[in-house]
RNA sequence: GGGCCUAUAGCUCAGACGGUUAGAGCACCACACUGAUAAUGUGGGGUCAGAGGUUCAAGUCCUCUUAGGCCCA
């Protein structure tokens, strides 16, 4: 048989018997192969279709893709949640369960529309409609397509198996029914009303701007010089309450006054400002700043906190509002602060989310008398047709003189210019306004409290994201404001009456309902049913509730939030409930999903919002919310700065599996950020993927040079395989709770962990036996690769496929069951057995180093002094062997030769035993116990200091002292010590010089391009002492390096011969040539 | 401006309840080992951001300062 029985190499002989697996791989290039075999044999539908889904769906593991935007290519941070995505459901798989995975897009919203702007040159919604809106869509989607394809190359190249022929896209018509069906559904249980949300607005394009549009470009927030006013308004027991503003703009439209509950007002005296005596009122702590306008030391009249001033009544400082229920009184809100100003706030709740707020809690009208153009409306009637920012001066100046509409008794105190950072339009470059624009809401506040409960629920990884981040999220929430002024979207699928003498509101759920009553459906101009603008705008018929038969009801023009989409996903994306009501009730919630941690607010906020609303259940009981990846110099990845290594690039030269497990082993899965560098993901490659593979090489190298077809049998009697089969019943168990727990970065470490010891300590002890053939060890590795590639495959799926079906010849790793430990023998002590030898190895291989006493060197013997030495006897030859030494003793560590090696015993002061009771005296006690001033009295009793200790305020422990003569001794880590014989016999030197000749023999051959079952002539010339061992030594050297020939030559360099130094400084030539 | 978080080796991070010699991985240097592995083994490095306080004892608790990040305004 010859290995590999299967390959995606097309350079592979498998006829050729060597070779076959290649030492050095091309990672990418074996992906590749292997992709290739996927695609082909259709892989990806034989792993879920060979699952049963069981009696309603019991057998089926659900996971929701959550929808990218794709409006560019993926990125790292879509590539990390893409293999989470894929670990989870290719893990579940194996474990027996059936994983449906369908990829999802997000279509809709403000990014796609931007790049449609973008490409046709246009800037304000007027652009919109003048261009048409039915071409405007057309552009929308045709932009959200441009990456599709795209996007399926990198998400298949990554290997992450998911259902693109299946998709399901936000724009399609039955999804967005299911998103009418929702909002009808909200509507009908009461929590969808209309009301203004305060907006950053672009007066000059005629938009409202998201909240990411502030964050574009760094220059959105550019220093702008604002006229600041100090007005006091004339409050109804008196005083001139002042407030301060930088938005003069805003007074004609104000309707109440802020103060800070628990801040300190005062009441002052000063004829300055008017000429004639005033009673000003302003925080205490802002007074000073006002010196030059109400004297160095007025005169204070009164004293008391905002609390006290709440309720008061005031005249507005214009009339066009007076007299406004529950309007123009002074009001207790948080947010004030005496920072700068006066400690009095001016609300206007048109143009300020902190104003309206306040006043919608105070039950007072929201009015806008601004136009979408920026421009005073009636009732402000002074300054209609005005653009706000260019009526400032004037509105300053009928301040200042009283004239227009402004209130009498209303004082303009101080007039200053003020500069501050104001955010301005990313697109235009003028300064933005805050403004109230219409819009739905969700009542979120109403369901909170049940949010809360269901969240309780859910299983988050990180598991603070629960109650921390999403749980204060939730806790806090506002009604969620739904619509959006804008046109490639979901409808908003409400009709309203045009007349507001006939009010009228119609909702609608599905497009039956929409064709009983307007007759017919929102047809597109290929005469499909599509609920895009502008086709269901078209929709109208007369208000039934008219009688006059004049009023008509019309669309609101709203189109939904994208969020809305998103949300809906669970149910939308299988057209729920008008199909597959069974397939959604058996897949509701699903079992997991995952993104990246700011979704907490976005996506899994919405899902969680329309699962409580909707269905009285969370939408998903398992959750992963990782970091973010953040480019190579720690900053966010930018296009511009170049700070990350291209994706491409990477697969092309790492592969897929490298950057899996570099993202996957990283700190981002519990909730931290990952710096993405060139030098991580080769990092992966070296510590992980090499050793896999190379384990694998070595078998096969090994097993093709024996001809030997194992079987995978894991009864080997030997200590070594023994070892190894109870080690990897160990990993695969703990491996297997982990990836339960969700917890991948954790999965990793403990499979580095593993590979560490089948590479570093199985493989490279059991050389020999493999060399020479040994069955039981080409069992025992074949069943382990057989095992392992099964248990890494969802963390390393292309590289293990490859070596799974090199091994086994079997159609796919990723169709294979999980492994069953229970044909793995369990032997914990047996494990622990050889953790110990390792520490056995790892001191005394530090007294070599400490001794100056090369390893080649042997030495006549170590002595092992342990709690359990019947527990290492069937591995002191494998100590032996690894230490180079002649002999090895197993000593128990209470037969009291302890003392004899030098070693003593060490007084340890625990401190936190001890500290309660002595006080300030423990401290005597720790000093005794290091300085040596300590003794233990025949009954036992310790004494360190001069105080007496008593049981478990101290621990005696033995330590390396001085070793005897000619040894050297070693504490091991968890108890128990070595001694290693340090001397030198001239017997011993000269067989160090053998197998130092020995080394240098192989080295030559290694450079003489030789083959290891090359037969080889060999000369040996050299000082006295190397041919005294050579000779000696024949046996030894000839048969490590196969010599047929074998000869010890005192007349100096031969020809062809390499000169190299053995031992301590002896000069030796070697001469190799092929026999 | 308000709230939250972070600061430990050159880098990335661990360090329950305070307990006296602060760890890991990587990088670097030296030595060793090497006919599977650009591998491995052994050894080398820190004023725990700064200042003050509480305590017998502080990387850990408290206060202030500095620097950085996030959220909200």
């Amino acid at each position: 048989m010859t290995y590999p029985k299967v390959t995606t190499d097309p350079t592979a002989d498998p006829s050729n018997g060597q070779g076959a697996v290649p030492g050095s791989p091309k990672f990418p290039l074996i992906e590749e192969g292997v992709l290739a075999y996927w695609a082909e044999d259709d892989t990806f539908r034989a792993s879920v279709e060979q699952r049963d889904p069981g009696k309603g769906g019991e057998n089926e593991f659900v996971f929701y893709d959550g929808p990218p935007f794709a409006n560019g290519l993926p990125h790292y941070g879509h590539l990390l949640t893409g293999y989470v995505k894929d670990i989870v459901p290719r893990y579940q798989t194996m474990r027996g369960k059936r994983v449906e995975r369908r990829f999802g897009w997000d279509t809709h919203g403000l990014p796609a529309e931007l790049e449609a702007m973008r490409l046709n040159g246009i800037k304000t919604t007027d652009d919109i409609v003048e261009m048409g809106i039915d071409k405007f869509n057309d552009a929308c989607r045709a932009s959200v397509l441009k990456y599709s394809g795209e996007w399926r190359d990198y998400v298949t190249r990554q290997a992450r198996w998911v259902d693109f022929d299946n998709d399901y896209k936000t724009m399609n018509p039955e999804f967005m029914e299911s998103v009418l069906w929702a909002f009808k559904g909200l509507f009908d249980k009461g929590l969808v009303y209309e009301g203004f949300r305060i907006l950053p607005y672009c007066w000059n394009d005629e938009t409202p701007l998201s909240n990411h549009e502030l964050r574009m470009d760094d220059d959105v927030y550019q220093d702008r010089q604002d006229p600041a006013l100090t007005v006091g308004f004339r409050l109804d027991s008196g005083e001139l309450a002042l407030i301060w503003t930088t938005t003069p703009w805003t007074l004609p439209s104000n309707m109440g006054v802020a103060v800070g509950p628990s801040i300190e007002y005062v009441v002052v005296e000063s004829d300055l400002p008017t000429g004639t005596v005033e009673r000003y009122l302003l925080a205490k702590a802002r007074l000073a700043s006002y010196a030059k306008e109400l004297g160095e030391e007025p005169n204070v009249v009164e004293t008391l906190t905002g609390a006290d001033l709440a309720g008061r009544s005031y005249t507005p400082p214009f009339t066009y509002y007076a007299g406004s229920d529950n309007a123009h009184r002074v009001l207790a809100a948080d947010f004030v602060t005496v920072e700068d100003g006066t400690g009095l706030v001016h609300l206007a709740p048109g143009f300020g989310e902190d104003d309206k707020a306040v006043l919608d809690a105070a039950g007072v009208e929201t009015v806008v008398p601004v136009g979408k153009d920026g421009r005073f409306t009636f009732p402000v009637t002074d300054y209609e047709g005005m653009q706000v920012f260019d009526a400032n001066p004037q509105i300053i100046g009928d301040l200042k003189s009283g004239t227009a509409s402004v209130s009498a008794g209303t004082v303009l105190v101080r007039r200053e210019s003020y500069n501050h950072s104001y955010p301005h339009c990313w697109r235009c470059r003028e300064p933005l306004i805050y403004m109230a624009v219409s819009s739905w809401f969700v009542e979120v506040t109403k369901i909170k409290e049940r949010m809360g409960q269901l969240n309780q629920d859910i299983r988050w990884t990180p598991e603070h994201i629960k109650d921390g981040q999403f749980g204060r999220w939730v806790e806090n929430a506002r009604d969620w404001s739904i619509t959006r002024n804008r046109f490639w979207g979901s409808p908003v699928p409400v009709w309203k009456s045009d007349d507001p003498t006939y009010p009228r509101i119609d909702v609608y759920g599905s497009f039956e309902e929409i064709e009983r009553d307007f007759g017919r459906l929102p047809l597109n101009a290929q005469g499909e049913r599509d609920l895009h603008r502008p086709w269901v705008d078209e929709l109208t018929r007369p208000n039934p509730d008219d009688p006059t038969g004049k009023s008509t009801m019309r669309r609101v023009t709203d189109v939904l939030d994208v969020w809305f989409d998103s949300g809906s996903m669970s149910f939308a994306q299988v057209h729920y409930p008008f199909e597959n009501t069974d397939w959604f009730e058996q897949h509701f919630p699903a079992d997991f999903i995952v993104e990246y941690i700011g979704q907490t607010r976005g996506w899994f906020y919405t899902l969680h919002i329309l699962a409580t609303a909707l269905f009285d259940k969370p939408a998903f009981s398992s959750c992963i919310s990782h970091g973010i990846v953040l480019g190579s110099d720690g900053n966010k990845m930018s296009k511009s700065l170049r700070n990350y290594p291209d994706v491409s690039e990477v697969f092309d030269r790492d592969g897929a599996d490298a950057m899996r497990w570099f993202l996957m082993a990283s700190p981002i899965l519990r909730g931290g950020n990952l710096v993405v560098t060139e030098q991580g993901i080769r990092e992966a490659v070296r510590q992980v993927m090499i050793p896999l593979w190379n384990t694998w090489y070595f078998f096969a190298l090994y097993a093709n040079a024996e001809h030997y077809d194992a079987q995978g049998s894991t009864d080997s009697t030997d200590p070594l395989d023994r070892y190894l089969l109870a080690k990897t019943r160990q990993y695969v168990e703990k491996l297997t709770g982990e990836l339960d727990d969700y917890a991948i970065a954790d999965a990793c470490e403990t499979t580095r962990g593993f590979f560490d010891v089948l590479t570093n300590w199985y493989v490279r002890r059991s050389r020999e036996r493999f060399w020479e053939g040994k069955p039981e060890a080409f069992e025992t590795l074949a069943a382990v690769l057989d095992v392992v590639c099964r248990a890494v495959a969802p963390l390393l799926p292309l590289t293990t496929e490859e070596i799974w079906r090199g091994l086994t010849g079997g159609r796919s790793v990723h169709l294979a069951d999980w492994p069953d430990v229970s044909a793995l023998p369990a032997d914990d002590a047996l494990v622990a057995a050889m953790d110990q030898v390792r520490e056995v190895c790892s001191a005394t291989s530090a007294l070599r180093k400490a001794g100056k006493l090369r390893n080649r060197l042997p030495l006549a013997q170590l002595t092992v002094v342990v709690a359990d030495p019947a527990a290492l006897e069937p591995f002191s030859g494998i100590i032996a062997d690894e230490l180079n030494v002649k002999s090895v003793r197993l000593v128990s560590a209470e037969s009291g030769e302890a003392a004899g090696y030098g070693v003593e015993q060490k007084l340890t002061v625990n401190a936190r035993a001890a500290g309660p009771r002595l006080g300030k005296d423990v401290q005597l006690a720790i000093k005794g116990s290091k300085s040596g001033d300590w003794s233990v009295a025949d009954d036992g009793t310790v004494t360190s200091g001069g105080l007496a200790l008593v049981e478990g305020e101290y621990s005696l422990e033995t330590a390396a002292g001085d070793a005897a003569e000619g040894a050297a001794t070693g504490m091991l880590p968890t108890g128990g010590f070595v001694v290693l014989d340090t001397v030198v016999t001239p017997e011993l030197a000269e067989e160090g010089l053998a197998r130092d000749l020995v080394r240098a023999i192989q080295q030559a051959r290694k450079d003489g391009g030789l083959d290891v079952t090359d037969r080889i002539e060999l000369t040996i010339g050299g000082t006295p002492p190397v041919l005294e061992a050579a000779r000696n030594h024949e046996a030894l050297i000839a048969g490590e390096t196969l010599a047929t020939s074998y000869t010890v030559s005192d007349s100096g360099d031969a020809d062809g011969s390499t000169a190299v130094v053995v031992g301590e400084g002896e000069q030796a030539a070697v001469r190799v040539t092929l026999a």
